[in-house]
DNA sequence: CCACAGGACGGCT
DNA sequence: AGCCGTCCTGTG
């Protein structure tokens, strides 16, 4: 079938969907570009992840993306979404690639980067254990926190689990969540979703607002400051002109485009001015080049 | 035992 | 407004 201008097939047999010539797209590129935490790559190169209720293995042979565990209706209603499959990044890598030889080669090498349109609320959780803490540490938190509170689903050999709705930690008691080892974080993930509930921000108000209106809703969260609320915005699809400047990032730019130390904030204000909307895309491609270059160390 | 990690916060000046 | 010590936990 045809959906949208992509070739559709279904392999009920196998429970398998299968998107043909797919563009633009590499599992390695999008799910290590440093945007999500929920995606593990297996032995055999593909990636099993958990989206909303549904767990899935995702792999690309090439030429064609394979989504196992999928039925038609589940790629129509989640995954087209969560790919951004609408967007046309082949204009936007030509964009990027004109303004310099150093995004041009970014571009390049992190050719199939895609920006998932992951669930706001669980981006604002992931990125606030995010803060000062490393990738695998980061994974296995929000793997402690799904597995204490969100509900199983099985894939194949496999146990998953749905990150946790928002009522399972506001009916928690602070000190149980200790348990899933956030540390310090865990009065934020508490505090935080305790005012998302009561609306005391209200975050299906994000897309209404300008970025710079979104940010200082979003800071208004504890545990969310300048780099975090960036991240929540760009990865949950929300505001594409962010620049969530982390320490790596802040290293690859002074590197790369300043030859000498910059302040975060110079950082930010450079990449408004040169990448313009583009600027979310620019700061992963960036980052991806220059962390898997060890560019920046 | 000590340093430090993909920041945020709070208490300074 | 900027600077800086501190914070859980795990790893080197």
């Amino acid at each position: 079938m045809d959906y949208k201008g992509y070739e559709i097939r279904e392999n009920k047999s196998d429970g398998i969907v299968i998107i043909k010539n797919i563009r633009d797209f590499n599992p390695t590129h999008t799910f290590e570009c440093g945007q999500c935490f929920r995606w593990i790559r297996e032995s055999d190169g593909s990636y099993t992840g958990v989206v909303r209720d549904l767990a899935v293995n995702v792999t690309f042979d090439g030429k064609d993306m394979l989504i196992g565990n999928c039925t038609i209706d589940d790629f129509i209603n989640v995954w087209y979404q969560y790919f951004d499959l609408e967007r046309d990044y082949s204009e936007i890598k030509k964009e990027l690639s004109k303004k310099d030889d150093i995004m041009r080669k970014a571009v390049e090498f992190g050719s199939g980067i895609r920006i998932l349109r992951q669930d706001l609320w669980e981006m604002i959780i992931s990125f606030i254990i995010s803060a000062n803490n490393r990738i695998p540490m980061i994974m296995k938190i929000i793997n402690n926190l799904s597995e204490m509170y969100g509900n199983k689903i099985i894939l194949g050999d496999k146990i998953c689990y749905t990150f946790p709705d928002i009522n399972k930690i506001t009916n928690e008691n602070i000190d149980n969540i200790r348990i899933c080892k956030a540390g310090f974080r865990c009065k934020y993930i508490f505090n935080a979703s305790m005012m998302v509930k009561n609306k005391e921000i209200d975050i299906d108000k994000l897309n209404n607002v300008d970025t710079d209106e979104a940010r200082r809703i979003l800071r208004k969260l504890p545990g969310v400051g300048p780099k975090v609320a960036d991240c929540v915005l760009l990865y949950s699809g929300v505001k594409y002109d962010v620049f969530p400047a982390d320490i790596w990032i802040k290293r690859a730019v002074e590197k790369l485009y300043f030859h000498h130390p910059a302040s975060i904030n110079e950082i930010q204000k450079f990449a408004k001015n040169y990448f313009g909307d583009l600027a979310g895309f620019a700061q992963l491609y960036l980052f991806y080049y220059a962390r898997e270059n060890k560019i920046v160390d």
